[in-house]
DNA sequence: CGGAACGTTGAATCGGGTCAAGCTTGGTGG
DNA sequence: CCACCAAGCTTGACCCGATTCAACGTTCCG
């Protein structure tokens, strides 16, 4: 069978090689997809949770909100990511999730995760490496709004995104495409949306980062690099070596 | 055997209740405990990363530091946390790790969980569900430190530490010990340590916290939760119900 | 008794938030 | 094809919470 088109198995490959009974697990994931719309949610805060999703195609968030009205956005999932891994020890949603674009999602049973456990310790093994993975990405996140400038803020979150696509799509060069609201990326940031306007025009100033609707250039990758105290082996990292060393 | 002095096996029964295999297992990842030094280092960021750490007595930190020599720190650990989950996936570590106060630790390698993994689904669970509170506590702080006033955050984060000594030390009402200075606590809360030391004033002259030196008290726990929007469903959900049901 | 680490207090400053008005853009229907 | 409207983006003025700097207390330890 030939799985190419599995944005999942992709995903997994990345992590270490998979024999063929592994591409048929992981494959069994990616059933039933479901169609889903632009600004739809897959569920919410306190729903029951019972279940994961696949991303197949589009993007999408989770997120939280605050009794101010706020609302942070925690993490954005990519095709090929695995959405609601978080949950996994709770009966309930603690956040959130949206989509950012039209998308494909498709659903599995946390109890289908035990399956994996019992069926695959590579499996097992990719997915703990999954799961430490975005908990870089979160802590990487946390330092972020917890201790940089808005334009640190704004110069990290961008090469971030950039580094995340470009491993997924290595070609297109130093342009991107990024369809976020100015809102959707303050609800990122933790900033006003009246305030990521004026950072981007001050990167802009600088010539860091140029931007025309959705459409994203990043000139010099170095210079916004340095300005957001970018270093990106915290998504470069992987699991190849422990798992080749093990067999 | 009797492992009840053992407190990563308090700790995953918590989750699950274990078999008499299991607890050999675990109880096997506590060989050659080390007696460290408060202030003491377990490592660095960008050290090697081959191997986790249980804590059995004492406290300790992860923390990451920024180039205008702030220092944030990620999580705090207490007896019966596991260090170094997060660079399951990594060679390099990715936050350094400081002990708070003398303790002892035990180490073991990458390699070992691999093993875990292989012989025991219920312990690799159990480790799935550890991860997946950590991220739950990761993505609290991180709502807390993007969108919250400094009291809601010196609130906030009181009320997350006494639930979580409360979770292995029952007794012992409203009072508590936190063995951490004011410039921990800023570097934790992403405040400057003066502004620690204000919002600490200002909850007492409200009568929601009492402090002396290290010792704590909560005098109203319903008053302090509204201050800060705590909510504690994230720090005491639970695997059972979906462990039980598969058996 | 002296010194170092830690905590407190006040004054000045600044980054980012809020509010409000104006400007673009893209989609819709006449 | 254009007119209109609603979102979303930009810009300015003002404000406030938190930082910084500096001086002064306190506690603990050798």
């Amino acid at each position: 069978m030939d799985y190419k088109d599995s944005c999942i198995i992709r995903h997994f490959n990345h992590y270490c090689s998979l024999s063929e009974a592994d591409k048929r697990l992981l494959n069994d994931l990616e059933q039933s997809p479901t169609e889903i719309k632009a600004g739809a949610q897959l569920w919410e805060e306190g729903d029951r949770a019972t279940e994961f999703c696949t991303l197949r195609t589009g993007w999408a968030y989770s997120y939280r909100h605050l009794e101010n009205g706020n609302r942070q956005i925690l993490e954005v999932y990519l095709p090929g990511d695995i959405i609601g891994l978080r949950e996994f020890a709770f009966c309930q949603r603690l956040a959130g999730v949206q989509m950012i674009e039209d998308g494909v999602v498709c659903h599995f049973p946390h109890a289908r995760m035990l399956e994996l456990f019992r069926q695959s310790t590579t499996l097992t093994s990719v997915l703990f490496a999954i799961s430490s993975r975005q908990q870089a990405l979160l802590t990487e996140r946390l330092v972020n709004l917890a201790r940089r400038s808005a334009r640190q803020k704004m110069a990290h979150f961008l090469l971030e995104m950039y580094v995340r696509l470009r491993q997924t799509e290595p070609d297109g060069g130093a342009a991107f495409r990024l369809p976020l609201s100015q809102e959707q990326l303050a609800d990122i940031l933790g900033l006003s949306p009246v305030h990521v306007s004026r950072t981007f025009s001050a990167l802009g100033e600088d010539d860091l980062v140029h931007r025309d609707r959705h459409q994203l250039l990043i000139p010099d990758m170095e210079a916004l690099a340095h300005e957001g105290e970018f270093d990106q082996c915290y998504l470069t990292d992987s699991l190849r070596p422990l798992l080749d060393e093990v067999g």
